[in-house]
DNA sequence: TCCATCCTTCTAGAATTATGGAACAAGAAG
DNA sequence: CTTCTTGTTCCATAATTCTAGAAGGATGGA
């Protein structure tokens, strides 16, 4: 994963809303969640909701499929997996000797 | 963790310029590095890494130690393992049968 | 004491992000 | 065709964040 698209997703997730809509959506699993159950849990307009959906689908972290009226919002868990090893990766890759290293994830 | 903590967290790690830093501590590994290297190494003005470490340190991700005129910088990976769980925590917690379940980390 | 090194804080302007009302779009139901 | 439901986009404002020069503080050596 390129540095950028780290950061993107990081800092996507770097918001109380989002990251309590994220959450809500790792909860929920696989079957998703659609988008107006999103803005029931968590009682904040339609247009704001829909805005950090957005930026959390523009970065890979929550895929989206509609199903007639409701759209349907699921996490990507690959997407937040590669982040996490992107975070550890090359631990102590210039320390000699330190139980954790590794090169890449 | 609280949602608040991680949200700063991850907001930390959400820039780029950040996410360098705690990068190349990580690399650095428990021996750490001094501020002066991390300016060689990324090319930016001094007040800028300052804010920008001093941002890391205040989440938590970042302990620093001074050792005579050097500051010594290091990556504290318990606190980057502490997010990582809090993001998969409760993973598929309202799904029946998730392979990935789990209710805390 | 004087000076150099190393890093932080002050300050301020530029840029970006967050929020939410209002209007809009699209599908379903009557 | 009208209306309801579901959600997005437009728009404007408020708030926060980023950047970096300049000044300041602390430590160690000559």
């Amino acid at each position: 994963m390129k540095i950028d698209d780290a950061a993107a997703r990081l800092e996507a997730l770097g918001n109380r809303t989002r990251l309590q809509i994220y959450r809500a959506l790792v909860r929920a699993g696989h079957a998703g969640m659609p988008v107006g159950r999103l803005q029931d849990k968590l009682k904040i307009p339609a247009s704001t909701l829909s805005h950090h959906i957005k930026a959390l689908v523009l970065v890979g972290l929550v895929s989206q499929s509609r199903e007639s009226t409701t759209l349907i919002c699921r996490a990507n868990f690959d997407a937040v997996r590669g982040l996490v090893d992107f975070l550890v990766a090359e631990c102590c890759a210039e320390e000699t000797g330190c139980r954790d290293a590794q090169t890449a994830a």
